[in-house]
DNA sequence: TCTATTTATACTCCAATAGAGCATAAGTAG
DNA sequence: CTACTTATGCTCTATTGGAGTATAAATAGA
């Protein structure tokens, strides 16, 4: 922009195969600037979520700029996007700490049925390699007694004065349920903001690491406790994290599974790909009750008969379904 | 931006006193360039939601930056404040229109408890004025049968071919429930720009015909039924749109209208507040009852005697409230 | 062929919640 | 003292949501 800031668009595209959820990325082809190579090795991780600088003169609207660039990196048909938040703190991103331009970033998410990959170099990457403290179909996930929380409870200690341990604490019972209380399954952002700020994930590393070594003012402390998850380049896991926290909340009253799953499925596919991004376990008959007296899928008369057991009916969504208002679109409760 | 594209931050400055919902306004500086002046008069309306461009060297974040800008503008202390949605759509833009850079806006909600405005330029403006199908308290609002319905019949029926027929009707059945089917209060800023896209909106026309003078391709049909609700300059009713969407979904499940009253309220002030910008009548007993055993205030103990009645007790919000997953945050059902 | 196992589907039970209304309390205005 | 207004307490009932039981229809292996 004439003020020295760019302005970029980012897709999160995730697809669910498998009871896996998926996600985009591609090699990423940052570069530390040449004046800069004796101050820092390159980030050793690369997965970089697809995006590009906006085009102002080729695109009316952001969501066809998007569209496009994420469409040619992936060579896939985006089935649903939607704008998700626009990221423009500072010191957070280091093409910026080696000199380059302020960046902002407009982060999209974006839903295809998964397909073998197109683009050279462009990969599928399991969403929860990123956050393995946000899948809880299995069990409690391991990282969060044996890490997450006692980390937590030691920067809630380490805090400045009073009035900002209380603040640490409150953030710390809402996002993760520190004493007690519940997990939130949808406050995925805050979670990794929070793992950000006292130093659980190594992009708070790496950012103030690099922050230092060019001379600028760190953004945030040092201290490292140990770093969860696989990394992402530049900002990528943040816009992760807010795409997953969209999907979740959406997940509940709109009825945007369908873009994952192909026309005809069965409930149980159905099923599976909610749990998987929900990332909880569901009662199924209660599932299967929901969805049919919803109105929200109909019977197709045919079956799929490779279940491993009996045949179960194909459903397909019932388009008319979105302009029910009594459809919820929805989650019913966790099941253990 | 180095691209010729300008990035905004704009506010929606939001609150309630005696049940009127109102907005900040200032006065537009906008001027229409000296080599188009031959073209076209200044637009007539000039009520601006506070804004400017983002400085990317003072501010560390875009939030800083638009808190910035709006208490500077208004005077006012913003007591919560959310991103909405980042706007950047061609020829939505007097400005852009007239030659200036594309303009991308991140649009803010920010809420407030309602104050004399210090600012010298800026003013409070019922927010109702400009959406005025969105207000349901007292009875179906006039202009949907007289005016709204009507004109989107016809403009569906004037689609260019049957698909775009189709999706005509369809946007207009889940937006304005032609055709039966309930009314959604939470899809504002869809029916907005439905009204945008036929034509009963003054700035589609505003937009449409700036593009014209100035020799570019018009970006709507021309065709104005009726100019419905009070304009804004530039993009500024569809901003405001969103944050109306934004509030009136976040009033369910997240006990945000706190911010808008002082620390102790009664229960009927409180109603009052969620009435007027959810735009429905509540079920007073039913509402007092979610309230209090969904444990979201506490009673102070103090009464407040003018209330025409029986004095009322004054509550304060528990703060403790947001930790606790069974707080819906709420609204009760609609009520006749 | 028979049996164990797996998945699908139907149905029941019960507790919690939400919508609606009635009744009473405690003020104010005449 | 009466009529009216608003506040507050409580009940009744239909609906919904969570959990469990029972039955159906396939496959795999003895």
């Amino acid at each position: 922009m004439a003020d020295g800031t760019q302005l970029g668009l980012t897709a999160v595209i995730v697809a669910v195969a498998g009871g896996v959820p998926r996600v985009v990325t591609v090699r990423s082809g940052f570069e530390i600037p040449r004046a800069y190579r004796h101050h820092a090795e390159p980030p050793p991780h690369r997965d970089t979520l697809p995006g590009a600088p906006f085009n102002p003169e080729r695109y009316r609207t952001l969501q066809e700029g998007v569209r496009a660039v994420a469409e040619g990196l992936s060579g896939l048909s985006l089935r649903y996007v939607e704008q998700l938040y626009t990221f423009g703190d500072r010191h957070r991103d280091p093409h910026e700490l080696f000199g380059g331009p302020r960046s902002l970033v407009v982060g999209y998410l974006a839903l295809v049925r998964e397909e073998p990959l197109a683009g050279a170099a462009a990969e599928w990457h399991a969403l929860y390699d990123y956050f393995p403290w946000e899948d809880w179909r299995e069990e409690r996930p391991a990282p969060v007694d044996a890490v997450i929380l006692p980390a937590l409870r030691a920067w809630i200690e380490a805090a400045p004065d009073d009035a900002a341990r209380t603040r640490r604490l409150e953030r710390s019972q809402l996002a993760f349920a520190i004493d007690g209380g519940d997990w939130d399954m949808e406050r995925v952002l805050e979670r990794y903001e929070l793992l950000y700020e006292a130093g659980l994930v190594v992009e708070a590393y790496r950012d103030h690491d690099l922050a230092e070594r060019v001379g600028l003012a760190p953004a945030r402390p040092a201290v490292i406790a140990r770093a969860l998850g696989r990394p992402m380049a530049r900002d990528g896991r943040r816009i992760l994290a807010a795409a997953l926290e969209r999907l979740r909340g959406k997940l509940k009253y709109r009825p945007i599974v369908f873009e994952l799953l192909p026309p005809a499925f069965t409930l149980n596919q159905l099923q599976g790909v909610v749990e998987s991004l929900s990332g909880t376990r569901l009662h199924k008959q209660n599932f299967r009750r929901l969805m049919i007296n919803g109105g929200l899928v109909e019977a197709t008369g045919q079956f799929e008969s490779q279940t491993g057991g009996r045949p179960a009916e194909l459903f397909r969504f019932r388009r008319q379904a979105i302009h029910e208002r009594t459809s919820t679109g929805g989650i019913p409760s966790a099941d253990a």
